[in-house]
DNA sequence: ATCGTTGCAAATGGTTTGCAGCTTA
DNA sequence: TAAGCTGCAAACCATTTGCAACGAT
């Protein structure tokens, strides 16, 4: 029987968790090494990459694509919602939604599977 | 007074402008210059960037942010609506939209200046 | 003592820029 | 002609990968 290996217990891969723990919005790669070297002097980037791709695949952490902007993750398992993303400090949230019904909307002929709903503007840090 | 320049008439930027204008769909760079060499054979892919960002400042063409996928591009003017990516070919279609309303999801203290919204799945030639 | 993980640097892929030569006006 | 464009290659930026050293088990 093939046991799938669970990733060993390192400093870095607790510190990049506690920086998404502790998150009240989804992160970018950058911002969460920035937060996970408060921890973890030497923390390098590519771990940071590594450790998110794995935290996705293990379905611990959802990816949060944007438009026009590098993705930003979150802890997964969250109910249905949406994201906004502040012009000026780019900095994304995290909003609840009660999408339409988007299903009437396409096409005839093509199959719908799922949509992405970015709200765009400022934030209240940044709307003066 | 000062009198913008206006771009020179180059065959490459004539041929860029053509395959948006032939595109029923918004067509990525890569697409732009696929389309754009039937014409011209040696056309680079800087000159594409190039025109196409001179278009956009133009106003001529729009830019068609999408989640996690790189930017296409589509002619400008056109209504309010959004956007279709197949999974399976990686083309972007238009679809006419009713977006509801999106003001009351926003948290307090929030902005909203705009939003995109992508339904992605299966085109119609993808769909089987 | 293994073998997965890390840090660093080099490799990618998409996009931008520098520059010499070409072309439009 | 002169200045704007173009093609090519090098530069960039975000992300990924190779590799030797490190460290969890």
């Amino acid at each position: 029987m093939p046991s799938a290996e669970s990733p060993r217990r390192t400093v870095q891969r607790a510190a990049i968790r506690a920086a998404f723990e502790r998150a009240d919005r989804p992160l970018s790669p950058g911002e969460a090494l920035a937060a996970a070297q408060q921890r973890v002097e030497r923390l390098g980037i590519a771990t940071v990459y590594r450790n998110i791709r794995s935290l996705v695949d293990e379905g611990w952490l959802a990816e949060v694509p944007l438009p026009g902007a590098p993705n930003r993750y979150e802890i997964a398992g969250k109910h249905h919602h949406h994201h906004f993303r502040c012009r000026i400090c780019d900095r994304v949230y995290e909003v609840d939604s009660c999408p339409p019904d988007l299903r009437e909307l396409i096409p005839r002929g093509f199959r719908l599977e799922g949509h992405d709903i970015t709200l765009f503007g400022r934030c209240a840090d940044c709307a003066r």
